[in-house]
DNA sequence: ATAATTTATTAGGCATGCCTAATTTTTTAT
DNA sequence: ATAAAAAATTAGGCATGCCTAATAAATTAT
């Protein structure tokens, strides 16, 4: 079995392997799991020993199959304990994810499918990434930044690209969640801000790293 | 926040002074946790500096409130979960416990009493362990092994005192679980083995670990 | 009381996973 | 092309938590 340190290892590798063209670089896993790139050194050494990654100074860190297939199983329990805390347990949504990184590490061959029934098969979790199926396929969603949307356009909130607490209760507070329509009303080209429609509500301003935190369907 | 090992060996610890009388040493620990000896005199120093414990060569080692507080929580998730895991999940009783094992170091605040209203406030976890409440208080159960009932009586399983997979797939082959009636026929004197009927079945033969290993009520 | 045995403790070591500080390599700017 | 900056790596260290082997202390048996 892999440790802790192991497994967020491959989770930080394989959510920044989706984000495409960028080489992963010591340095950008290093900044995904708040460490130090020469702490990242040591650990990508191990998890090429045991064949769970390919490193190469000029290509970047890249999950081998046996990596790829370990990290979605860890993605897999993270999205669907979020689904469990969130629906069962009645936690808010902007709490979830640390439990959820606890949780993701809990090991039994058995209960990612069972909580993936009990939960009844759901398909995103509730930041609305979707969940790995057992077969480890997971749904191929194209989505758009509500950063690229086109003035005098609506949208529909489809999931939002950071889960830190801070984000979330902003959302909160402004009354959005997963399937709230927003209507882009103008783009500030100065700073990239976007005065924007949350439903009937006052028109507001947003900064340009909130439009690029939620992704639109 | 305590670590895993630190939260197992106040859980160890727990466990060894419910039975009384017995000095806490280093070697029932390290029994009980299966390691060393060596190990345990190491991690005592670490737990009474964080006054924990308290530890002298005389008297053993003991909890302090604040520990034992912390043992209780953790023995508090440790069943709740187990609930969770056979309820919910729908695992054999026979697999919960290892999981358990892992899911009872999950840290946040709330999480027991969340998971604990969600089951319906349950006040035994599956084995027949009392489980604490919210504010530390345990059912004290006087329960008898069934090594102590005289024959010719007939009693009723109320906890199983080891949860080995092995102990537990046993009594699931003999047809014994939580509730079951026991008969108690005639007792070995030579070996201390004890002749029983479990329901209707057939008289068997089972073993004295075996008699001390059930509690009955 | 003395010897044998068991228990507790110390000493030294190892693996994991992190750190800082130095050094080397690569990239970018001038 | 050279200098400056950034990124990667190495070296050395530290905390945690475990181990074995050696030693000291306490029990138990003779
Ligand atoms: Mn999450
Ligand atoms: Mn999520
Ligand atoms: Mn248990
Ligand atoms: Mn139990």
């Amino acid at each position: 079995m892999h440790t802790f340190s192991e497994e967020n290892y491959l989770r930080a590798i394989y959510r920044l392997s989706l984000d495409a063209k960028a080489k992963i670089s010591p340095t950008s896993i290093a900044e995904e799991l708040n460490n130090n790139p020469a702490s990242v050194v040591d650990m990508l050494k191990k998890l090429t020993d045991k064949k769970l990654i390919s490193y190469d100074k000029k290509k970047g860190a890249k999950l081998t199959d046996k990596g790829t297939k370990t990290a979605i199983e860890v993605v897999r329990k993270h999205r669907l304990w979020e689904v469990f805390l969130l629906e069962k347990l009645g936690y808010g949504w902007e709490e979830i994810h640390d439990i959820a990184e606890q949780l993701e590490h809990i090991h039994n061959d058995e209960l990612a499918d069972r909580l993936d029934k009990f939960l009844g098969f759901p398909d995103y979790d509730p930041h609305g990434d979707p969940i790995p199926k057992a077969n480890g396929k997971i749904a191929t969603t194209y989505k758009t930044m509500l950063l690229e949307v086109e003035p005098g356009n609506s949208c529909q909130v489809a999931a939002v690209k950071d889960t830190s607490v801070a984000f979330l209760h902003y959302l909160e507070k402004l009354g959005v969640g997963i399937g709230t329509r927003i209507k882009i009303v103008e783009k500030i080209a100065f700073d990239g801000s976007m005065v924007i429609q949350v439903g009937k509500a006052d028109k507001i301003n947003v900064s340009k790293k909130f439009g690029e935190s939620i992704l639109v369907g």
